[in-house]
DNA sequence: CAGCATCCGCTTTGATACTG
DNA sequence: CAGTATCAAAGCGGATGCTG
């Protein structure tokens, strides 16, 4: 990409990672960590070859990713972030944040992959119940099952096969997300979504109102 | 800009926000408020006069920015962001931060707008002298004079006519900003910057050391 | 002058095919 | 698996012109 010119920070990011492609390149590694090629072509769906290479060439110039032949027994190229390229974490982290708004409408050509949803998800989920038991969600949705695994406030979210779960939720991702953000009520869910199994109550964990008392406090 | 097709928050906000010159057309808004085509135009040196017509009008078509005729004695057209479109601001404050370390080197080709450092510059300090005593720190680099003012462990940064300085810088942006992140030290500083005026000991107050009894204690 | 629209040459991207 | 090669289409940059 032609440079801005401009002697400005964001600016020069920019001129760096702000080609097309260029920041989802990113966000795969960051979710998957180190890939192949061809992991990274199957993530990055509508990607033409030679844009892929030439972006790695162009990341790896520039210090963000780095490349190196993997030991004898695999035989392949991995790539994955510099610590340099993993800064830019923050910046993905806004992305994913500011994008939600944006999943109302799957159309019919968006491609689904279940790290994707993982990566939103992450940034929006909280415990709000910390001292709770532990426990499992397990969102059957995309490709593969997505793990919620509920810890002393914080909420893990992986990709995988889960071992056992306390709710599982199987349907097409919007209401998911809806759900579990709290903006899609179960009653309106059980209209679109479409499998329930296990004890719903442990997705209110994950939204805001911790308890009658609390937000009686709030208003007095 | 043709859609990724991916349903992803990431993807789906560089949809919207990922085009060339999108993100520094943000950039203009956050730093300088309400702006006229025109100085749109003059914060965003390079950018064809069509391509910012297009841009805004996507803007504003998907929400990020609003267009409204100023009151009659003004008479022009102002563009601003949105609520939503302030909630780039995330994004954009990790782009000011992770390109600071690309602004090594001014190139002779880059434009250098005193507002675009002043965001960089308030993405990075911090007062780590909060109980100390108001200061103001003024520094004559760029088209117009940036202040830097302390108070209350808060490091406001803007541009704009000064009124007084304890401290002031005079010289080129990439020694000025090394000297406030603590990253050259004035011996070196005098060298390549320029022209100190005032109290050097009130940028002290902007590293981290906070004094050697914490040091110590640190240590220990 | 502010706020665009049009035209044109150049660069980047997309789609597909091919290779060590 | 990890790329190149090729070529048409789309996007961009720069200049210019138009309208209130």
């Amino acid at each position: 990409m032609r440079s801005y010119d401009q002697y400005c920070s964001v600016a020069k990011s920019l001129d760096l990672v702000g080609d097309r492609w260029t920041l989802l390149i990113v966000r795969e590694l960051i979710l998957r960590g180190a890939c192949r090629y061809t992991d990274l072509r199957n993530g990055l769906p509508g990607i033409a070859s030679n844009l892929l290479a030439d972006r790695l060439r162009e990341l790896e110039q520039a210090g963000v990713l780095s490349r190196e032949d993997a030991p004898p027994p695999i035989a392949t190229t991995l790539f994955s972030l510099t610590p340099r390229g993993e800064e830019l974490e923050p910046v993905l982290a806004g992305l994913f944040r500011w994008g939600i708004p944006l999943m109302g409408d799957q159309k019919p050509a968006d491609v689904v992959k279940s790290h994707w949803l993982a990566g939103a998800l992450e940034q929006m989920l909280v415990d709000h119940q910390p001292t709770g038991p532990e426990a499992t969600i397990v969102l059957e949705v995309g490709n593969e099952p997505i793990i919620l695994e509920l810890r002393g406030g914080a909420v893990a979210v992986r990709t995988g096969r889960p071992k056992a779960a306390d709710v599982k939720l199987t349907g097409p991702p919007m209401p998911i997300i809806g759900l579990l953000l709290g903006r899609l009520d179960p009653g309106d869910a059980r209209t679109r979504v479409i499998d329930f199994q296990g004890d719903l109550a442990i997705l209110d964990r994950l939204h805001a109102s911790p308890g009658p008392a609390i937000t009686l406090a709030a208003d007095s």
